[in-house]
DNA sequence: TGAACTCAGAGTATTTTACTCGGAGTTTGG
DNA sequence: CCAAACTCCGAGTAAAATACTCTGAGTTCA
């Protein structure tokens, strides 16, 4: 029941990016340092990243990323589900449809519920939202 | 972002034993069969669920488990938190307190948010409400 | 041209999960 | 009272997923 490292590294550089949104983009170099994340194993987050179409890259000398959508257009759900695959909570829900253990498996209701009211909770969160959090966060703790 | 099979297998295991509450207990060997689960490993499983006070065992022959509480008053959270261990979506938030990478953590705000509602709903569900979603399941099927 | 970047793919180390094994203790039917 | 049918407990192993690394190549720009 725990999200990746993957999805949890890349939730924190991409508040960085929003962070950043419309203006120069960001090294790997850059994330890495700020948020203490090895960077070769960045490096492959943000491939997957921009694979989804969630960042793009600019190459070359005084390159490197950019969020591609508004912070407020991105969900949790695209973000973890690029870097941890689709969200199933059980094994058997994995290839879908029907149960390899059991033909009338007594518990394949309830994990798919559950599974569904996470994917739509998920969903329903924004790196826009991650932001303001945490700006909130900040005020608490400094008050 | 997953449910161990140990929490898949101990959720079916208790289903059988939910069914047969106030009845006779069930042996390993019944409960490994009916749902083609290894057997020492279910052995594993229903001890941790007994430790943890959701069932109980009868020694020697004609023995087995037994549900310790009503269905519907063993939530999924217990099972699941018996079985898993206590539900932390992110591994910074297992030792709990503050973020072990950065001091000002731009992501604990909203993990810690989506493992909270994430285990209020398991709160919610009991053992009970899987065994008539099971039922209006069948129903669905048969009709 | 070379420094600062990303790209792509293969490879390795570590951790977690899934499961096994062996021996000992308990209860009950014959 | 003994053997079969159970659980208990601790240690151990196999397999799979995760968390990373390495290398060499391509791109951009000063």
């Amino acid at each position: 029941m725990k999200v990746t490292r993957k999805s949890d590294y890349g939730l924190r550089a991409l508040c960085t990016l929003a962070r950043q949104y419309n203006r120069e983009p960001v090294s790997i170099g850059q994330l890495s340092a700020e948020h203490k994340i090895p960077e070769p194993f960045l490096e492959k987050i943000m491939q997957e990243l921009r694979e989804h179409g969630l960042v793009e890259a600019t190459h070359g000398r005084g390159g490197g990323y950019l969020l591609k959508k508004r912070p407020s257009h991105i969900s949790l759900r695209e973000i973890v589900k690029a870097l941890d695959g689709p969200i199933a909570l059980v094994t058997c829900l994995d290839p879908a449809l029907k149960c390899a253990i059991e033909a009338d498996c007594p518990t394949s209701s309830v994990w798919e519920i559950i599974n569904q009211k996470l994917d739509e909770y998920l969903a329903s969160l924004t790196l826009g939202d991650v932001m303001t959090m945490q700006q909130t966060e900040r005020v608490k703790v400094s008050s």
